[in-house]
DNA sequence: ACCATAAGTTCTATTTTAGAACTGTCAATA
DNA sequence: TATTGACAGTTCTAAAATAGAACTTATGGT
């Protein structure tokens, strides 16, 4: 399958990963969350090849993750800066953050604490119901083919039945 | 950098990445929490070749994602269901899901809807402050060094002073 | 004996990535 | 004036990953 072919599918998943699934897309926006905004500043930080990164940071411009900001002048050069569709990325990259907290930490403990500062307390985050505020787990939701749905296919038909 | 270089990084990003940051396996795991099971299922619905597929699942199972449960013996075969370190992914796939839902949906509308057995609405995810409840946004949070981490760069610092 | 099912493995061709060197523009310095 | 350094890329070759198809192995059914 093509990168190009994601972006087509008739899923919310598939598509967001045309745009983040790949490894170094979803730490230069880390990078983008810790502030990080110019070329050598995110080659500095990654260890990413500038060929590579040149083409990402292309890449995330044109879904309009990122914005360039000319900072300045003669040579005219850019900044890059999440978009809002950028910054609504940020659950995603809590959900991962907090996952490896709790999966992939050593001995020594998380690389890092997020305070929140309208309580000033050290937190985890945590996805809830938009409708009754509470916590999700997978087992507690039922999915239904939305309008935008091709159809139901005959292998997630049968398993669906299995999980009945 | 390696992939092995990322699991090694004192970064609960780049950590989760080395485990779910390529185009296959978040996709597998979309299937698995829509039920899909077994080898040719997963091959059937996403269409991956069968080789990728093979060295995805067997990823997921060294990292602790999946497990491989027999269901026949005489020739013995396996399914590849969720662990609770898979079951845990749970948020990252509805925050791809929800960020997917509304930033990449075409005039046809959502591909798929969730409905909450709790309270049987249609929801979104919503990620909130375990302390105080709130809802989430980046500049709500503050970031520091935790026991794990190695210790903050100078391009870092840089870009947090720059934020103040 | 023949076909089908399931879960892979093997093969070659193509695409992507790594790693290093190179380019162009300008400012500051010797 | 010539040199150096900062910055943001581009270009090059070699190595690695992926695509796509065919093949394998084990078994059960007709």
């Amino acid at each position: 399958m093509k990168w190009d072919a994601l972006e087509e599918e008739p899923c919310s998943v598939a598509r967001t990963v045309a745009v983040i699934g790949d490894r170094w897309s979803l730490l230069i926006l880390r990078e983008c969350f810790l502030r990080i905004r110019r070329f050598d500043e995110f080659q500095a930080s990654l260890g990413i090849t500038r060929h590579l990164l040149a083409d990402r940071l292309k890449k995330l411009v044109r879904f309009g993750v990122l914005r360039k900001i000319p900072y300045q002048e003669a040579p005219k050069r850019y900044e890059y800066i999440l978009t809002q569709k950028g910054l609504d990325l940020y659950p995603i990259i809590m959900s991962i953050v907090h996952w490896g907290n709790i999966h992939m930490v050593d001995s020594r403990g998380r690389p890092m604490l997020h305070e929140h500062k309208n309580c000033k307390k050290m937190f985890d985050p945590v996805m809830v119901c938009s409708e009754c505020g509470e916590p999700l787990s997978a087992k507690a939701v039922h999915v239904h083919l939305g309008p935008g749905a091709r159809q139901s296919s005959p292998v997630h038909a049968k398993a669906q039945a299995r999980a009945k």
